[in-house]
DNA sequence: CAAGATAATCTTACAATACAACTAAATGGG
DNA sequence: CCCATTTAGTTGTATTGTAAGATTATCTTG
């Protein structure tokens, strides 16, 4: 048998099991589209959500201003979005998806869709469910105020 | 119910999951020994092999020689380790734990539990263990060859 | 219309890390 | 036995990604 992480942290194994699959993945997706993951993420909030604003990716994506502001400059030099000035408000620019922004979308995704099968390969449909299930409370819990106290919490107990 | 990540993809909740926690738990490991996750799993690679070597270090842990270097030049300022002479090649050294070094361990290993268990706080026993054994697989199978060619398989598929 | 406030950008600084050049010591073939 | 090559480890330098803050343009309010 393998044992790759026998006895190793939990965080550990997340670590390496996200990381592996991010760096790959993110090449693949920068050959096949030209886009890293992250300006991928942003292309479909506009896609998702045609005239929205700078200020909004900033807020949703949590990036900050300046890197937000450059992954949309990449976006419009690629030509896969275009900012059209707001009428109600001259500093502010409303952003949609060209064309072909669309169809690198559609690519992205289909392309995400056959790497998340293999990422999964040797999980059972089952195995899958019940991965994702728990990933999704994980996820809802390390983002959550509570975790945040808990682990305050657990500072102060040493800290005594 | 809490939609925090509902319709995302598998990569994504891992990256979340694996950086959220990753970053809190450094950042407490830190501020409680005066190391980084890195730092301390280079201690205990150590300890665990008294007498090690630079080129073990590095190899084991894949990480730049010259990262490797300034890792242990940060353990010995901190006399968490000690190097010695070999006796049989000048070039090489030898790498001990100091007393301090075997304690900082000691408290990072136990920190470390008390974080898992904050961690995998919303987890039954049972989740717990389901969830350790497919992270165990999925290790495994990102850090293969078979993984890879999987992924070179599918890039070809596009190109033909 | 002047004094903030806000939207977005641009410049700069900083931290992390990889790469490559370097020193010192060992090995091995002529 | 000595010189060329290899190996162990270190250090300086370049690159990269990102955050912070200054900057410009526009809006709002008194």
């Amino acid at each position: 048998m393998d044992k790759t992480f026998k006895n190793e942290r939990l965080t550990y194994k997340l670590n390496i099991v996200a990381q592996q699959a991010i760096t790959v993945n993110d090449a693949i997706f920068f050959r096949e589209t030209g886009c890293h993951i992250r300006d991928l993420r942003v292309l479909r909030l506009i896609d998702d959500t045609p005239g929205t604003t700078f200020a909004e990716i900033a807020k949703i994506t949590g990036f900050e201003r300046s890197l937000t502001s450059r992954i949309l400059q990449n976006l419009i030099g690629s030509g896969l979005i275009t900012r059209e000035n707001s009428t109600e408000d001259a500093r502010v620019f409303l952003l949609f998806t060209t064309a072909r922004g669309k169809e690198v979308r559609q690519v992205a995704r289909r392309l995400s869709d056959r790497l998340e099968v293999i990422l999964t390969d040797p999980l059972s449909a089952q195995e899958l469910r019940a991965f994702n299930e728990i990933l999704e409370r994980l996820g809802s819990w390390v983002t959550s105020e509570d975790y945040k106290q808990a682990l305050d919490q657990e500072a102060n107990k040493d800290a005594h």
